[in-house]
DNA sequence: CTGAAAGCGCTTACAG
DNA sequence: CTGAAAGCGCTTACAG
């Protein structure tokens, strides 16, 4: 591996000018030309942690995700890190596997790598989350959460529940199970379902229940078995994805039929939902899409540039086999 | 942010000595009190950049990744990323989105930004490959995909594909389209179908057609459906999951029943093979598991010990309602 | 336009 | 056990 040094003597100037035409300074015709061919024989490239060094700071974002196999993580870590590169920056991932002190801890570590900004996969802010971000004084972007002291960029939760809500009613089902999660996540758990309840306020006789399960599959499976018995909705309306999955695999179990005998809605937009079969009814968020504003932000933050402290993402409701049309009437 | 230097100041010693304590150098009993209370008033850590540019050779395993949203990847880099914490190294991502060019680009800039090791999730090694990973003599490790020039850590398809080929035999089925993939995949588009053929060798009156189709549900799903209509099989075994996704998902637009008018298997072990209802018959592999080794050997390559030029990781044949029984009978 | 020098924060022989 | 010095590869004022 060759250094600058090396490219210097090569060209015959100093090792200053071959720096100086490296980062675009000026330099004249002649000497140009002897650095760039001993640039291309030695195949040179810069040391970058000289560079880091030197400057104190990278051209690295470093991105903290809760989980790497999730359908919505996957897809905005890619759109983070296409629209990075298009910025001749780089995206250093760290998986945290849903703990939030490795959240914690990532976030001084990426401080201490001299990462140029912080992005966080969002799924719940606390005191030590605000402590260490206002401690370490990196830029930091928030994605799916919403915060006053932070810049964030979160995808329409409330109106996506609004929708789905509308959607629901006027496919006429007026028997409904919610079945939620945890409001300690603020937009899964509180903003979906403040917009549903927004519909179901406006529409008389509706015969609503909230339920809370966890995120996974084999919980909400279960949380959907004992709702079924209890209380025999018409229509399962799910805070993710994930969770409408969980009430097909009990509506199976329990051989009931989807959507002649109970319709499922889910948030998210997840691939597996157009796959399967039934397709299941949904509120498709843009997740890579969001991941590239946020790339662009972030960036634009890092250049003490100004950004909009909180950017709200669309989002689409899909249609697809998992709801009936119990009787289409106007609300 | 405290540098080494103020911790020497702060414990009244010298630089050196500070870092011989960090390194677990020689250190007496008072001056490493002293240093302990300074690191602690200050919460001093290292600069990562100063001290890779002295060692020129990072903790950072360099990792290159076809594509962040499938199964297959996501599992592995999860397995990669927890083993190599335990180990104190670092991965650092590099998603070239199906682009093998850009798979040679992150050789060499991972080579330059000195990483320790490079982990490649395989699909196809091509003489620039070769090229890259010989110029760089970085250790390298190859997961998915055998080489003999190189370390590799494979899932092993050719008996998973016997094993498939003896189970759906066993059930009966006889009249059987394979539906496989580019042969330039070694372990996906050859070993696999070198696997299962010599299965259907095995056992008489077969009617075996072989056809290829691409790795995505759509392309799989139309492919589909033309062999549905000019074979007419009892059975399709399809080299990956999302082949089988796309399989049925033909079979359901054409208003076939699986499994009883028509069967599919899969290899891969994909979590919505279980998700989706009748769920699909496969050949699980161990992504996560496979990962975890990966990380160790490439960390033993690092450290110049010794690793078996080739790992094969297992399988399990999953048995779900995709597959009927026409009839047991022993083969 | 060009070069000599200092310095970024660390580590590593080398003396003592 | 401890410290002074050199050096890793780069960049950045500062002179000229």
């Amino acid at each position: 591996m060759s250094t600058i040094l090396d490219i210097a003597k090569l060209a015959g100037v100093a090792k200053s000018t071959v720096s100086r035409y490296l980062n675009g300074g000026s330099v004249g015709e002649a000497t140009k030309k002897k650095i760039e061919q001993a640039i291309k024989e030695t195949g040179y490239s810069p040391n970058p942690f000289a560079q880091s060094l030197k400057a104190k700071k990278t051209n690295i974002i470093g991105t903290i995700v809760p989980r790497l196999d999730s359908y919505a993580s996957s897809q905005t870590l890619i759109g983070i890190d296409e629209q990075l590169k298009k910025m001749n920056y780089q995206m250093l991932i760290s998986n945290t596997s849903q703990n939030l002190e490795r959240e914690i801890e990532s976030i001084y570590s990426f401080a201490n790598q001299k990462m140029a900004g912080i992005i966080l996969l969002a799924t719940e802010i606390t005191d030590q989350h605000i402590e260490a971000f206002e401690s370490v004084k990196v830029p930091v972007l928030l994605i799916g959460q919403e915060h006053e002291d932070f810049h964030s960029l979160i995808h329409d939760d409330f109106h996506a529940g609004y929708a789905m809500g509308r959607y629901v009613l006027e496919k006429g089902y007026r028997k409904i199970a919610y079945l939620g999660v945890t409001e300690r996540d603020i937009s899964v758990g509180v903003k979906r379902k403040q917009g549903f309840k927004k519909a179901i306020q406006e529409v008389a006789d509706c015969d609503v229940r909230f339920y809370e399960t966890l995120f996974n599959i084999p919980a909400a499976q279960a949380s959907a078995k004992e709702i079924i018995d209890e209380f025999q909705p018409a229509i399962f309306v799910c805070a993710t994805d994930n969770i409408a999955l969980g009430v097909l695999k009990a509506s199976y179990s329990e051989g009931i039929t989807i959507p002649q005998n109970l319709a499922v809605t889910g948030f998210g937009g997840y691939d597996v939902t157009g796959i399967i079969h039934p397709g299941i009814t949904t509120a498709k968020f843009f997740y890579k899409e969001a991941g590239e504003s946020a790339a662009r932000h972030i960036v634009e933050l890092v250049n003490e540039r100004n950004v909009e402290k909180l950017t709200v993402s669309k989002f689409e409701i899909i249609e697809r086999e998992s709801v009936d049309n119990l009787f289409k009437r106007p609300l």
